[in-house]
DNA sequence: TAGATTGTTAATCGATTAACAATC
DNA sequence: TAGATTGTTAATCGATTAACAATC
């Protein structure tokens, strides 16, 4: 169901939920039927308050006295996540990041399904990679026009992300799932951005062993 | 300089700090010379007043009247998160993913070194992938004891990412920079994990894009 | 000098934790 | 039933923003 109380979620609480669903999957499959907030709370390092808090946000799902049936709880966060929109998406940028997502991650996982590749290499184009025929990024518009596409991914040389991006906004897409390391410009068209900084990532890092020495 | 003040700097401090730098070096890359924090805080869409408190967990680096100098604050960042102490990296699992780090992904930028990369596949070691010779998975232990490294990449499939984990602790690793989408232990070993999770991300998008509907 | 802008202290806002009545 | 555990309200803690004296 969705999310039954309105009220803006914080960025805190959203960027939880997925790791709320990757440990409950995890039980899941385990086979453990039933969890407390206190013990998911342990398992994951958080404490018990901020679980209920935190679902509290989009309804009640537990039980007094019992706790949460993990199936259900699980299931109840991957609607939130809008897993079961299955959503589409397309990569622009068949280079080794892209053939690193296109043949290791489970889009499916996710709910997302990859419906086409592109790149601008006539070397790779109408190659396949991963059971995905290579297309040509000049037909990017008119895959566009008659595919409605939930979220573009961005895996293009940082020279090429601003132009793709504009490319996939004219196309409609919803969201677009930036690899590039540059801060691409949505303007006023309402597309969500999610980035993925590795260096971002490596620098934290790299603070984090320093700070230690 | 080192953190002048002592005192737990934030994690959400620590996030921000690469974005900083990621700014300023386009900056200085541009050739501009000075920022104020308010100029540097609606080119970043943060306040002035944040910036200028974050920067005051470190020190004293603007001036009255004038601002930030764009070199000096650069350096000065760029000093704050490690990347003058030239750290060393491996990679261990020259897959799609590691492949890709191994040929786009700028560790200089960052101040690393990648020093080696491993693999178990037989039919990857000994090859050359930009320019790193494949080396043996098998001879991990013998290269740590041999090279000071500060830290490991893992870029292995999830069955071996615990296994892989328990060898980078062995060999003396600071941190490791976990690509596995599974959470690794590193026990009291005092370790630092960053974790890099395509999935968290993506689903983040997937709410994010959902609530807008 | 006068204007601009810092670093820092105080005020506000938001997020986390604690407490507890409700109830399975 | 008695014990366990929820959802929620209140209290605390931490992070962001505002204000301003200091000063370049």
């Amino acid at each position: 169901m969705q999310q039954v109380k309105k009220g803006k979620v914080s960025n805190a609480v959203i960027r939880r939920l997925p790791r709320y669903y990757r440990t409950l999957d995890a039980f899941y499959r385990d086979g453990i039927v039933r969890i407390s907030s206190s013990a998911l709370g342990s398992s994951m390092g958080i404490t018990a308050s901020q679980i209920r808090q935190d679902l509290s946000c989009f309804g009640e799902f537990g039980q007094q006295g019992y706790g949460y049936n993990i199936a259900d709880l699980r299931r109840e966060i991957a609607d939130i996540l809008g897993m079961n929109h299955h959503y589409s998406a397309i990569l622009l940028g068949s280079g080794n990041l892209g053939r690193a997502l296109l043949r290791n991650f489970r889009f499916a996982k996710t709910g997302f399904t990859l419906t086409a590749a592109f790149d601008a290499d006539p070397a790779l184009i109408g190659t396949s990679i991963s059971g995905f025929n290579v297309r040509s990024i000049e037909t990017l518009d008119e895959y566009l026009k008659t595919h409605s596409t939930s979220v573009g991914i961005l895996t293009v040389p940082k020279s090429e992300a601003q132009n793709m991006t504009n490319h996939l906004i004219a196309g409609g897409v919803k969201g677009i799932w930036n690899f590039t390391n540059v801060e691409i410009d949505v303007g006023d068209s309402g597309v969500t951005v999610e980035s993925v900084h590795f260096s971002d990532s490596l620098l934290a890092l790299s603070y984090l062993i320093s700070e230690k020495a």
